[in-house]
DNA sequence: TAACGATACGTGCGCAACGCACGTATCGTC
DNA sequence: GACGATACGTGCGTTGCGCACGTATCGTTA
């Protein structure tokens, strides 16, 4: 009966990608892993390129061209880092408004789907949700993959801010 | 609360969809939409390029493209239709080879994510998303946007072979 | 039955997002 | 000081998609 289950998450799955991707391209104009990039950037941590695209899944030329994209749109800095190969990334002041309503967005877009639920069965499908990720990832690079897209404020526990590690 | 469990939930639908579209990448080669395009297609009822772009949420242009596509890669036919004007579209013998592959690994990607819930776990989440997915679609189309990736031999009630009304 | 708007295709063109192959600068180590 | 490893960036091509446009067929109305 698994597979049952397994198709019913299937589909609520890209019921939710759908709805998220929707309105991060509404906010950025911008599609594909840039809003996930804005998210993760937006930690302060100051990550590099190379860090960046790992958490992203991408090669490195996208990642380069990605930035250029969120540079150009004037959301993001590039500025030197401790390491004088590297850089680090920085959300300007606009990064960091666009960042706040992508994720406010992001939310908003998602929360519709649990209205037919009650108080008591949303607290249950939080519960069950919260075991379904939390024996999913194995690394710290894996987490941070998860967690790219998540808002910080209510993500408890959420990996990034704790460690770039990669 | 609302906002934790929505973010579990928005974590949860980018991984599922994640693993969706590399398990589609790997068996097929092809990215975006037209994975989708050949479960639906793979229903046997002869849709029009229309009733498909509607279901998948393209342009009229980018259909006629996903289907070069899939009839360069000799999955898909072009058929005359009722409609002089329309086509009918219906799987080769190896596309509907490659939807069966297509549609076991979509299953096998997601069933994982379900490994750490006891059986009546399972069944307590199956009931949950069910609700979630019944009260979702408040038209024919939507329905069958939802359904798009779905398996049709567990899941129940689909409602894609019923109608193509769009 | 002839005319005409609506419908359904297909095509030329361009864009966004991404990967591969390559070159360059810096780091760490020996 | 030499040299492999690391971290950028760039030229080039591909995939997936949308916009604007033209063409063939359908349904309806004059």
């Amino acid at each position: 009966m698994s597979d049952r289950t397994a198709n019913l998450l299937g589909a609520i799955g890209l019921a939710v990608a759908d709805r998220i991707a929707a309105a991060a391209l509404d906010v950025m104009n911008r599609a594909g892993e840039t809003p996930a990039a804005l998210i993760v950037i937006g930690y302060g941590l100051g990550p590099s390129n190379d860090q960046l695209r790992r958490i992203l899944g991408l090669s490195h030329p996208g990642a380069v061209r990605l930035l250029d994209r969120l540079v150009a749109d004037g959301l993001v800095e590039r500025r030197p880092a401790r390491d004088r190969r590297a850089v680090a990334l920085f959300l300007t002041e606009q990064g960091h408004a666009v960042r706040e309503t992508l994720l406010a967005e992001r939310l908003a877009a998602i929360k519709p789907l649990l209205s037919p639920l009650s108080e008591a069965e949303e607290e249950a499908l939080a519960a069950l949700l919260s075991r379904l990720l939390a024996s999913l990832p194995s690394s710290d690079l894996e987490r941070c993959q998860l967690c790219r897209m998540c808002d910080d404020r209510v993500c408890t526990d959420c990996p990034i801010p704790a460690s770039f590690k990669t």
